[in-house]
DNA sequence: CTGAAAGCGCTTACAG
DNA sequence: CTGAAAGCGCTTACAG
């Protein structure tokens, strides 16, 4: 029978399914697809989700973040998807009381400032500054900078932002270093261009850590790592094994040529 | 009443008006997610078949190209999805048989060798290559050379390539210049070294026609307009106002300052 | 033009 | 355990 059904090539029709069973096997992802942001970065956290999606029999509907609240609410409200994840959230992000009144589960990549009710994954920032400056302690300085990203990203309200730099600013206060934090363009000039800066305000600088984009190699997100978390919180979610919950990811520091112990 | 309906926030339930009217208003979008490709072109890509698909009251189903024809079969077997768009397309591609035979239409972005009965859009690489060499011609010089893509474009049967070696080689006969064509690694590095073995083959060579992604700032594929087209035609499809076509979007020279009469 | 009814193709709760 | 029936929430063709 089994064998017949593939073999006539019988598929269930999915409204019909979705209206019988009241799910969709969808799932919605809202990307952020304006300019500025990291390109690869999100194909990355695209891709996985996809990826991930799919081994859980379900795909995904790409909503674009211009959309805004009202495309959650269409999507919800329609019953076209099953659970949200949304992509590039900021810390008083208006979408998150939205996606508090669906009935659908939603899973955010970042952290809002208030995100009760809502699950969210995301690199732990916080403790990626802090363990930059402890790296450097550890090396004997004594006096560090953080070249940050630009002042746009701050302004914005991406929360990633400020929970490095309060990472950075524990550290230095728990290591007892002297220290500086300064918002830099994201390109290798902006970057270099905050050099003098910073030397003019705590002239025996010797260590830095590097929060932008093209002052480095990008900064190494674990987005496929994320990515594929998201979808299996939202499918536990789905399955009703818990409520929503918050997990951050410890951060992996990798060994470079870039530090040594201050001349 | 209208009125009331918005107030009352009723959204007609998806699945219900799928199965009643036939038709899902969701378009299945097929990527290529491998990490070799041009991610911020896929980006510019999908973004823009996203945005255009909403302005038509759309919405996009996201796959992956490594989901293979049998994602299609799946998508469109259980009517998720009212019409396909496919992007890598390759010159002898499997899924273009798989295509003709779903009861819903699709476009594909790229050109296979038998598009029968498949809608295509594409930048017409055929008169780029021609072009190209058109305008050497113009600025006075007999010998040029193509620094083309890598060896693996051409054997992946990536049409475009072949289109474009093809507009290259018919413009070199027609203006009697001599010419010869070169696969380079997509670095500058790369194409820095095809340089003394294409110097070598024709020893008087004084113009380049480079189709090769690093070797210039990234070609420039009209990304946005292909994936705006892409949508257009299958709206047309959709509403049965005509069958298949192909349309080759004919490139734009751009002026720059690297282009002189010979020395 | 208006409105009640049939039917789209499934799932699921229920009778046997 | 099996199978016929009801019902999911819409659209549409049809009767009035």
């Amino acid at each position: 029978m089994e064998e017949s059904i593939a073999q006539l090539g019988y598929r269930p029709h999915a409204g019909a399914r979705a209206l019988a069973s009241r799910h969709t096997n969808v799932l919605a992802l809202v990307a952020p697809l304006r300019r500025d942001v990291n390109v690869p970065v999100i194909m990355k956290f695209v891709t996985s989700v996809v990826t991930a999606a799919r081994s859980y029999d379900h795909d995904v509907l790409l909503l674009t973040k211009d959309e805004g609240a009202a495309g959650l609410d269409r999507v919800a409200g329609s019953a076209m998807v099953d659970a949200l994840i949304v992509m590039d959230v900021e810390a008083g992000d208006v979408r998150v009381p939205v996606l508090r009144g669906l009935r659908q589960p939603a899973v955010l990549i970042g952290l809002p400032d208030r995100p009760a009710g809502i699950s969210c994954v995301d690199l732990d920032f916080a403790a990626t500054g802090y363990t930059g400056v402890q790296h450097l302690a550890e090396h004997g300085h004594r006096s560090v900078a953080l070249v940050g990203p630009p002042p746009a990203v701050y302004q914005r309200g991406t929360s990633y932002a400020a929970r490095f730099l309060a990472g950075f600013n524990d550290a230095a206060a728990h290591f007892r270093l002297a220290s500086v934090a300064h918002a830099c363009e994201p390109t290798f000039e902006g970057a270099a261009a905050c050099l003098p800066d910073i030397r003019a305000e705590l002239p025996g600088v010797t260590g830095l850590v590097a929060h932008n984009e093209a002052a480095l190699a990008p900064l190494d997100i674990p987005a496929q790592d994320l990515g594929a978390l998201a979808v299996e919180m939202v499918m536990h979610l789905l399955e009703g094994r818990h409520g929503a919950q918050t997990r951050l990811l410890a951060p992996t520091l990798t060994e470079r040529d870039s530090c040594a112990a201050p001349r």
